[in-house]
RNA sequence: GGGCAUGUAGCUCAGUUGGUUAGAGCACCGCCUUGAUAAGGCGGGGGUCACUGGUUCGAGUCCAGUCCUGCCCA
């Protein structure tokens, strides 16, 4: 009976399991907008940013999102890469001050409020557009607060902001005053409907018919063989005959040179058609080549330079190569009418030709056309008249209507047309070399970068700076009476000074009165009615906020953005940088690639929500539904510097290390339930602005260390080398990197590793036993090294972890720990390596044996270990005890032999009823009869 | 069509100056685990390194060409 009592003692109470109130489901949709609310509470940024003051500076530059629409994954991956850059620079000893931006003009937002109330003035579309941007800015701040990004939100930079755009407006007046600001006639997509210019966005196609007609040009000065050819061009519209200037053959395309002729009209003529266009050409027109008479053959490139006839006006068109010419439709001889065609434009420039737009606003000729019949009518009413003009002057080949997709005006659904009209240009010739060389003194990332921004600085046209918009801010220009654009520096100062004070607004409410008077022009003078291109607003970020703001400087450490900004704002920001300050803006420049879908197109946002089978690629999506460090966690795993394919199921997959991450932290944290109080450490330095947690080796020098044994000393000189590779990581901004290090590190060391086979130890010994106290110290340095290297990445589970550290503030406020020097060895880790091999053949021995249903667990084995001749020399291998806890066996027997080897038998030891192990003095303690000898001192 | 990138396991990626049998995580399969249990451990299957040709004793790696996908242009 009495026998009875001791055997049904339950010994599990007083095995020291780990214990935690750190709970294992993270829960962070709900925990973290609390922990967010503290730390706005407290003013963690702010007391990050004044515990920094004094240190050497690190300033990213924000490139300003567009205020509209909400947080897509891939602003999203940008926005949190920023984050993880600020954050790791701070930790590593830096003065790192973000001050968030939003780009705010612009066609996107002007489109979405005049499509939602027609008509409106101009005053009340930019009301409108301001609240639009605001609406959405405040829409996109409460996301990135909420993903964790820390800075200045209650102070960030508008390009809308009045001093914002005054400096804006300096920067132009400084292109006027180094002479680089010039007027030129450009085509535009023109409305005569509403009269206005269009963007490309607010063009809908529609099918019109037009009439496609056939015209001679024949040629003046010809080569030998053409005497009397003519070239014949195809256009859908014969309005743009009279701007006709030139005519675009391609190179290397081959051309025919023969008689034609016309059965029924009994009319003959030698004509000058593409090879690959003859069939079509003789089926529309019914002029058939002669083939009798050996037509010439040549290629394109024989003509270029050669002039035809204009067949309605006494001038020239100037023949010209150009690469743009196909051979789908027409004759493969383009007609060109700069004034009328992107292309035309283009090419016109190339070989220059004048650009000749003689139409109106209204959409009718202008004395300019050199057709006096003409002047005043519609060019859509005067496509017939020019026909019938071609054809009394025997100049009219063929006519067939042609359906066609043509431009419309989404407004007032009038087609348009292209009209040159007068735009300003700044003239990239005058400083290109210069941005040239600042290029190279830039850090591209990835290296590539360079090549891609150069070629595009290289090539780019100058830069068409004007647009016939209202949500901008206005060009400060004034014309004479006479129309002359006034291009006066100090008057566009004074344009900025009173704008810095009233906001742009006062330039659309005044009259031109008011303002020629305001800076000092004479009656009579007009406003220009233009806005600035909006790339010139964000290229102006570095004088309107680097140069303004007292925390920044320029150039800024840092730019990152997504690859399209080569061609974007890293350009615009350089050549304004350049031509202002004579120097690049940023010293190194990061890119990140496209969030993609998993076939790797292309997620445009015009296609979110087309159909409702659309995957969601918000944001917010993520956050509510996952949590925000689980998008952290995303952005700093993928390979930003190429296309991030994205879907839910890849997100999700990044939920398996947040977990592991987590579980093991859990652990960890548990197993120092009833650890001695930390050691100085940094738990209470804090509350004194000026004694500041300076960086110190993470061993506690006032402090002897540990008796630890073999595996403590090799997760430690393991947790020495990740962390120098985690911190080497950070600084060369490889995430990816930071994280595929600490989860190995995690999944591989500690947990399959350190924390099975300090178990034993951990839960059965005594609690105060040596290696047990040994294991805590060496799991509080872990912990508290991993908590602060994933700092920057989980920004809010590290500081959760911290908490449950026992520190009393933010573990934003830390420093990154430092490699402990005491663990800068290797002869550990060299140990343990022997020790691998032979817990692998060890493993693989008992595998078989436990799917042979001998066994089960690890511990019910009796192994018979051979170790080679030669190498496995550690003192460890002559230490029973210790290989037995390293392979968590309970029976290990060990001999030499020739080669690593490992047999396994059932262990027929007495198994102790508290530490489950399996061993011979079991039972031979009276008191208590089913433990082993380690478990009865451990409860006594 | 041009410029710049990219292509390694079902998925996402490592792979150092060319050198054993190409690695990791996730996913998958089997087993163990009443004591990390909405966890943990062990073992396992799975790859013509986009394609074609070349240089070399030897190529995922170097060279040439082709194709896929992306960005920016035309």
């Amino acid at each position: 009976m009495s026998a009875e009592t001791p055997a049904k003692k339950n010994y599990k109470d007083t095995v020291r399991l780990p214990k935690t109130d750190f709970p294992m489901k993270a829960d962070l949709v709900a925990r973290e907008p609390q922990r967010l609310a503290k730390w706005e509470a407290s003013g963690l940024y702010q007391r990050i940013m004044k515990q920094a003051a004094g240190r050497p500076k690190f300033i990213l530059h924000d490139g300003p999102p567009f205020a509209n629409g909400d947080v897509h994954m891939g602003t999203a991956l940008n926005k949190v890469l920023k984050d993880l850059i600020v954050k790791s620079k701070a930790m590593a000893g830096f003065h790192a001050p973000y001050i968030p931006g939003w780009d705010c003009h612009g066609l996107p937002i002007e489109f979405k409020v005049v499509k939602e109330a027609k008509d409106l003035a101009p005053a009340e579309i930019r009301t409108r557009s301001e609240a639009y941007a605001r609406k959405f800015i405040d829409i996109q701040r409460q996301s990135f607060k909420r993903l964790g990004v820390f800075g200045d939100w209650d102070n960030p930079y508008l390009t809308l902001a009045p001093s914002y755009e005054a400096d804006i407006m300096r920067t132009f007046a400084k292109f006027l005053e180094k002479g680089l600001v010039y007027r030129a006639k450009r085509p535009v997509l023109w409305s005569f409907g509403a009269q206005t210019a269009l963007a490309e966005a607010e063009v809908e196609y529609k099918e019109k018919t037009s009439p496609a007609i056939y015209v001679p040009f024949a040629l003046l000065n010809p080569p030998p063989g053409l005497e009397g050819a003519h070239l014949v061009i195809w256009t859908t519209t014969p309005w743009t005959l009279p701007a006709n200037l030139g005519i675009a053959l391609h190179p290397d395309f081959d051309y025919v040179s023969g008689t034609f002729t016309h059965a029924e009209k009994g009319r003959s003529l030698k004509l000058i058609i593409a090879t690959s266009r003859l069939e079509a050409f003789q089926k529309e027109t019914g002029y058939v080549l002669d083939t009798a008479h050996a037509p010439e053959k040549f290629k394109g490139s024989l003509l270029n330079g050669a002039e035809a006839q204009h067949p309605l006006l006494p001038r020239g068109s100037k023949i010209i190569n150009a690469l743009f010419v196909t051979d789908d439709t027409g004759t493969g001889a383009v007609h060109m009418a700069p004034g009328h065609g992107t292309d035309d434009y283009i090419a016109g420039r190339e070989h220059g030709l004048e650009i000749l737009s003689p139409v109106d606003d209204a959409g009718c000729y202008t004395a300019e056309c050199g057709l006096p019949d003409f002047v005043g009518r519609h060019v859509f009413k005067s496509n017939e008249g020019i026909i019938e003009l071609l054809q009394s002057k025997d100049a009219l080949l063929g006519n067939t209507p042609y359906v066609h997709q043509y431009p419309h005006c989404w407004r007032s659904k009038t087609p348009i047309i292209f009209r040159a009209v007068e735009q300003f240009f700044i003239r990239i010739s005058d400083f290109r070399a210069d941005a040239l060389k600042a290029i190279d003194t830039v850090n591209w990332l990835p290296a590539w970068g360079r090549n891609r921004i150069y070629g595009t600085v290289e090539s780019r046209p100058d830069w068409c700076i004007s647009r016939q918009r209202t949500w901008g801010v206005p060009l400060p220009v004034f014309y004479d009476a006479n129309g002359q654009a006034i291009m006066d520096a100090t008057i566009s100062h004074k344009v900025a000074d009173a704008v810095e004070k009233h906001g742009t607004n006062l330039w659309f409410e005044k009259d031109d009165a008011f303002w020629s008077d305001l800076v000092g022009l004479p009656a009579g003078c007009r406003r220009c009615k233009d806005t600035l291109d909006v790339w010139i607003d964000s290229g102006s970020s570095s004088v309107a906020v680097l140069d303004r703001h007292p925390e920044l400087h320029c150039p800024a450490d840092v730019y990152i953005e997504g690859t399209d900004q080569h061609r974007g704002w890293f350009q615009s920001s350089l050549m304004v940088s350049v031509a202002v300050r004579g120097a690049a803006p940023y010293k190194t420049v990061i890119t990140n690639g496209f969030v993609v879908d998993t076939s790797g197109k292309k997620i445009s946002k015009s296609d979110q929500g087309s159909d409702k089978a659309a995957k969601p690629m918000t944001a917010d999506h993520y956050y509510n539904k996952y949590g925000g460090d689980m998008v952290r966690l995303w952005a700093a795993s993928v390979d930003y510097q190429n296309d991030v394919p994205f879907s839910e199921e890849l997100f999700q997959q990044t939920g398996e290390s947040y977990r592991r991450i987590r579980n093991t932290f859990r652990v960890l944290l548990g197993n120092l339930h009833d650890a001695p109080k930390a050691s100085s450490s940094s738990t209470d330095v804090k509350n004194s602005a000026e004694n500041t947690s300076e960086e110190k080796p993470a061993s506690s020098a006032d402090q002897t260390l540990p008796s630890f044994t073999l595996v403590d000393r090799w997760i430690l000189e393991r947790l020495h080398a990740i962390t120098s590779e985690c911190l080497a990581a950070f600084a060369a901004y490889e995430f990816r990197k930071v994280i595929s290090t600490i989860t190995q590190f995690v999944s591989g060391d500690l947990s399959a590793l350190y924390i099975d086979i300090t178990k034993d130890r951990m839960y059965c010994d005594a609690g105060n036993s040596p290696r047990r106290r040994a294991t805590q110290a060496a799991i509080r340095e872990v912990t508290e090294t991993l908590v602060k290297l994933l700092a920057p990445i989980l920004a809010y589970t590290a500081d959760e972890t911290w908490e449950f550290l026992g520190h009393g503030d933010s573990v934003h406020l830390e420093a990154f720990p430092q490699p402990n020097p005491a663990f800068a060895g290797t002869e550990a880790t060299a140990a343990v390596e022997d020790l691998l091999k032979a817990r692998a053949v060890i493993q693989q021995a008992i595998e078989a044996a436990r799917q042979a249903k001998l066994i089960g667990s690890n511990l019910e084995a009796t192994v018979r270990l051979t170790l080679p001749e030669k190498g496995f020399s550690h003192a460890i291998f002559s230490d029973l005890p210790a290989l037995q806890e390293f392979f968590i066996l309970s029976d290990l027997h060990l001999s030499r032999g020739p080669e690593l080897a490992a047999k396994v038998e059932v262990c027929t030891n007495p198994k102790c009823e508290r530490c489950w192990r399996l061993l011979p003095d079991v039972g031979s303690h009276a008191e208590h009869p089913t433990l082993c000898g380690r478990c009865v001192e451990a409860v006594s």
